[in-house]
DNA sequence: CCTTTCAGTTAGTTA
DNA sequence: TAACTAAGTGAAAGG
């Protein structure tokens, strides 16, 4: 069933050398060297080692690996004996070794894992937009979405165009994460060109979690204003919306089985 | 060479039935809510699901997990359609929930590992003892070790016997973690054994990293000291003992370079 | 490269 | 069970 020491060397010597993500569950132990140091004797646990270098030495139970290494250090093999075979890696700065020695493998397996997308912690840039396109007040009382704006030449802008109480022209730029001078810079931009079109009173709203201290200045300097908008508070939007049609449908069933009785 | 979302299901509904270690690598899609809310579209990660209900969802890079849920969680299995397979591991307390969407599974395993070794960080007990064997000064000025003890009776009682300077008797109780209050009536009780047989003036030690405040009043009224021995300390000591084999080890080779100079 | 701060922190210990 | 604290914390941002 289980592959030989032999054979389970040379698959993971061309796994390393591939540089993909590499799986191995099996009978080892487990030494550490660096900041601390620790020992683990013989046991079975699932080992993951990423292109980056990260490796995790997982145990049956529990949400932490028992051991690790963080990404980017060296990871060899090392034929320890004829039944032996050991995973080392290792870093410098701090200097941190840990040492997997293995007496029986029982799966390996390697592979490229093709995985590009972003991940996005609370919501989305997207998100935030349509929470705000729902619920305007989030950024202030009164403001009115005019319109979705299309992406001229910029990259990574999510914007709002809207008027405010005032029938002033504003333009709301969104940042997922925090605002910092680069999207300030950005928004500024945007403000020129329209202000070159039109004769209308104009203001600039960055709208993010939190805005970077370095970024202040330059937004006090340029005029523009800074409201804090939460995921969270865009994530209850989004999610009294879905609630509202679960709600209603909840409603429609009631209704129904009233009729029942 | 993949198998197909339905073959997936069954054999996955078979492996979070066993209870055991399942892994799962495939094209997946992750949202979660809970305390934050996140989302992560398509890309091939690999999935870990524990015995005790953790699952953890890794990327191609990184030491963490891009989304996880922590231990005693419930796992269940969906199919969403037919070409669909979700993977859903709710927990209450707080109300948390991933789900993992599939479209595409290239490896799925399961098995249950066997793993009782208990985990040593720094140094276990014994190699303190052998630390404190090797340098009894890490405990007190010219403290001189007698013999090792056999267990009696006891249980997990890791313990030196000793004299010091002043030709008093001394029983030094080592501890790896935290020393509390069981660790000194352990002690306790071990010293009323021996003060029946001899008349000798006799000094109890407790030996750990550090001491539980709850533990200071009993240490007090029992008269019993602690000593603090940090288990950098006897890293260090096993280490030198190590080195010195190595350095002695490289001065001959050194002298038997000179003699080929 | 070092420092500070935050985390869906997790994990362990004490009250 | 809740509060407090440490971690081989890791990771991001700022200087």
């Amino acid at each position: 069933m289980s592959p030989t020491i032999e054979d389970a060397a040379e698959f993971l010597e061309r796994a390393l050398r591939s540089r993909s993500f590499v799986l191995i569950v099996g009978d080892c132990r487990v030494d550490y060297d660096g900041r601390a140091s620790s020992t683990l004797d013989w046991g079975e646990r699932a080992v993951i080692i990423k292109k980056d270098g990260s490796v995790l030495v997982h145990r049956p139970t529990g949400y932490e690996p028992v051991n690790w290494q963080p990404p980017s250090c060296l990871v060899r093999l090392s034929r320890s004996n004829a039944n032996g075979l050991t995973v080392n890696a290792s870093r410098a700065q701090p200097r941190e070794n840990i040492s997997i020695e293995y007496r029986n493998i029982s799966l390996a397996a390697f592979g490229s894992l093709n995985d590009t997308s972003e991940f996005a912690l609370h919501v989305t840039e997207a998100q935030m937009k349509q929470a705000i396109l729902t619920a305007p007040n989030l950024v202030e009382e009164g403001l009115r979405p005019l319109a979705e704006e299309k992406h001229i030449s910029e990259t990574g802008f999510t914007d709002i165009y809207a008027e405010d109480k005032n029938g002033f022209l504003v333009i709301v730029e969104i940042k997922r994460n925090a605002a910092n001078r680069d999207a300030v810079m950005q928004l500024q931009g945007y403000l020129e060109k329209i202000r070159k079109r039109t004769d209308r009173h104009l203001r600039g709203i960055v709208v993010a979690p939190y805005i970077r201290k370095s970024a202040l200045p330059l937004l006090e300097s340029l005029k523009i204003e800074f409201i804090k908008v939460a995921p969270e508070q865009c994530f209850a939007v989004l999610k009294t919306q879905k609630d509202m049609k679960i709600s209603q449908f909840i409603a429609v069933s009631e209704d129904d089985n009233s009729k029942l009785i």
